[in-house]
RNA sequence: GCACUUGUAGCUCAAUUGGAUAGAGCACCUGACUACGGAUCAGGAGGUUAGGGGUUCGACUCCCUUCAAGUGCACCA
């Protein structure tokens, strides 16, 4: 569409001596109710025209037709300019832009942009906010690279801590050498069960204390159970072998499980980092900040970072004690991720609960003058509601992601079974088919809302499988791999001949054409929902189109290969943009 | 209490970043070639964009304010 903006400027120039640059021409799609393509918003421009914003329109529209062939009429209404771009034009973008292999591929940028998503801690299994988590990461890595950036997926594992200790004692009192083998449980439900079982104890504990008389704080300090965690923690960290051996060997269950689970889910990662390595790090950058006067440090040898000129507070970066807290980690991994690989951004995927920490985060390594700092952007996103209010592995009211995941797959089996199209299909064949319809209803339900708002998903209520959702989109590219498949080979040669357009075609190419753009949009706003409503959009027009506009059956040969070749340019890219999101299409279903 | 985020149809979500009569899906009602694949399509009904004020030719969008919900304000991670 540069043209049309360049003929516009030219249009201003001409008319009303003005030079404005492109940015001040806000073009966009016209609406359907009304006839033309593009649309150019008139009102900006009466403030040199002088003139009305229907006149002025008029001019610039008339200025166009003269000058532009592509232009075949434009017609104002108000202060929008609205105009037809001829079939000619359409057709040649159908041929040149459209059908060619390279549509909508990008060239590489020379960018390199790290994803760190999932980071699950390696005490419990996956659940519905780490499912949200890792499709959001693992699409945004997809669109990033599709947009000509080169990606790197990282994954940081939280393998240490307190919480696990919880896991390990739990397991040590009350496991009686029970294994995954053993229990015939995945690994990480296992883990977990152990971490529900400290806290039932631990609470338990609590409520004697405060039967004692001690207050709630002091019952959940004093219990047994409670010192013991930290206890091996402590152990944990001078080295004990014992306890070393027991954290190898729950971890090993933990990640086996973990691997399951994202193989299912259909994410990876190109390089982990291990919580286990990485907590002592920052050190360094403490006594950097504090040569430079950054830190500070109090007369109880704790050291600080004062930001309250930026609006936030004072924040501590190590303990009185010397040891690390959360942010002299974060500071100290950032800088190893940044050495290790010398990206020139870094994306950090994590809940909206932690603004703050990476506002904090963010604001100190600049103030540390890391000039790779201005690269670091937290991917915020919002939490999953259920009806019941928020989810707690601890008190095991949450939405376990292989459970959900196998009750996604039943559901699309019953459907599929229902439709009986896929008698002919092998058990394999179904069974991946199942697994297809199922992920690609949970990942559309997922991606297509905006990342930062919070979502409600209700576990009695399945995740639909018609109208706006990723079995819809499915549909319709069965259906259209169905019709080429049945058409045989195509032959471009004789569609040449089909000139007119008919609407719903016309409205499929200008559609089509927009993907490129979506891809740069969502590659900016790291928003995989402009991806997945831009394909649902895609997918209603390729559908109104099938029905107004017979293809087997069509009137004469040109009119039949032509709508052929535009049925494979939309399943192209319907594949393409749900691969953007994780999601594979079917060709049959 | 302070800070951040959110509030759009009964429900789940859009709205080209300040543009036209605020659009989809689900649910509800009506209809479609005896299926080029009906997991589809066409239509109906459903809105004071939480309330109030302001800026603007124009506001769901920006500013102020009230209300509601969520999250964060640990020498936990």
């Amino acid at each position: 569409m540069d043209f049309i903006v360049a003929a516009a400027l030219k249009a201003i120039k001409y008319l009303y001596n003005t030079d404005i640059t492109s940015a001040d021409i806000n073009l966009q799609e016209t609406r359907k109710e009304f006839e033309g393509q593009v649309t150019i918003v008139t009102f900006p421009f009466t403030r040199f025209s002088k003139k009305s914003p229907e006149q002025t329109g008029s001019e610039i529209g008339a200025y166009l037709q003269n000058e532009l062939s592509e232009v075949a009429g434009f017609n104002v209404i108000k202060g929008f300019l609205n105009i037809s771009l001829a079939d000619d034009h359409w057709l040649n973008q159908l041929y040149t832009e459209i059908l060619p292999d390279d549509f909508a591929v990008f060239k590489p940028n020379g960018q390199k942009v790290m994803v760190e998503y999932s980071s699950p801690n390696t005490n419990k299994p996956l659940h519905l906010g780490h499912v949200r988590n890792n499709l959001l990461g693992f699409s945004v890595a997809e669109i990033l690279a599709a947009a000509g950036y080169e990606v790197i997926k990282t994954n940081l594992v939280n393998d240490r801590g307190i919480h696990i200790c919880k896991s390990m004692l739990a397991w040590q009192r009350w496991g009686d050498g029970e294994t995954p083998q053993s229990s015939r449980m995945k690994g990480d439900h296992l883990a977990g069960k152990y971490y529900v079982l400290f806290d039932r104890e631990y609470k338990i504990q609590i409520e004697a204390l405060k039967a004692d008389g001690q207050t709630e704080e002091e019952a959940k300090k004093n219990a047994p159970l409670i010192k013991e965690a930290q206890q091996m923690l402590q152990q944990w960290e001078a080295g004990d072998p014992d306890v070393k051996k027991l954290w190898q060997t729950m971890n090993t269950w933990v990640y086996t499980g973990f691997a399951e689970t994202y193989k299912k889910l259909g994410v990876s990662f190109d390089k982990f980092y291990y919580e286990s390595d990485t907590y002592i790090l920052g050190k360094d950058i403490i006594d950097e900040g504090l040569e430079k006067g950054i830190f500070f440090r109090k007369e109880d040898n704790s050291v600080w970072i004062d930001l309250t000129a930026d609006g936030l507070d004072e924040k501590l970066v190590l303990r009185s004690d010397g040891t690390s807290v959360y942010m002299t980690q974060d500071l100290g991994t950032a800088q190893l991720k940044y050495n290790d690989f010398h990206m020139d951004k870094s994306l950090y995927v994590v809940g909206n609960e932690q603004d703050y920490h990476f506002k904090v985060l963010f604001l100190i390594l600049q103030k540390l003058g890391k000039t790779w700092a201005r690269g670091l952007y937290h991917l915020s996103y919002g939490m999953v509601d259920l009806p019941s209010g928020k989810m707690k592995s601890r008190e095991g009211t949450v939405v376990d992601a292989d459970d959900l995941m196998a009750e996604m797959e039943q559901t699309a089996k019953e459907q599929a079974l229902a439709k009986g199209k896929i008698d002919a299909f092998s058990e394999d064949e179904k069974l991946h088919l199942y697994h297809i319809i199922g992920m690609g209803a949970l990942k559309y339900f997922l991606l297509k809302v905006d990342p930062k708002k919070r979502l409600l998903f209700d576990p009695n209520e399945s995740v639909e499988l018609e109208g706006h959702t990723g079995p819809f989109i499915q549909y319709t590219h069965a259906r259209i791999k169905s019709v080429l498949k049945k058409a045989g080979a195509l032959e471009k040669s004789k569609a040449a001949a089909y000139q007119i357009l008919a609407a719903e075609e016309r409205d499929l190419i200008v559609a089509l054409t927009r993907f490129p753009e979506i891809i740069t949009l969502a590659a900016e706003a790291y928003s995989p929902a402009l991806v997945a409503n831009y394909i649902y959009e895609l997918a209603k027009n390729y559908n109104k189109f099938y029905h107004e506009n017979p293809i087997l059956q069509a009137a004469d040969e040109p009119s039949k290969q032509f709508r052929l070749l535009l049925s494979s340019a939309a399943g192209k890219v319907i594949s393409k943009g749900m691969k953007l999101l994780g999601i594979e299409v079917p060709e049959r279903m």
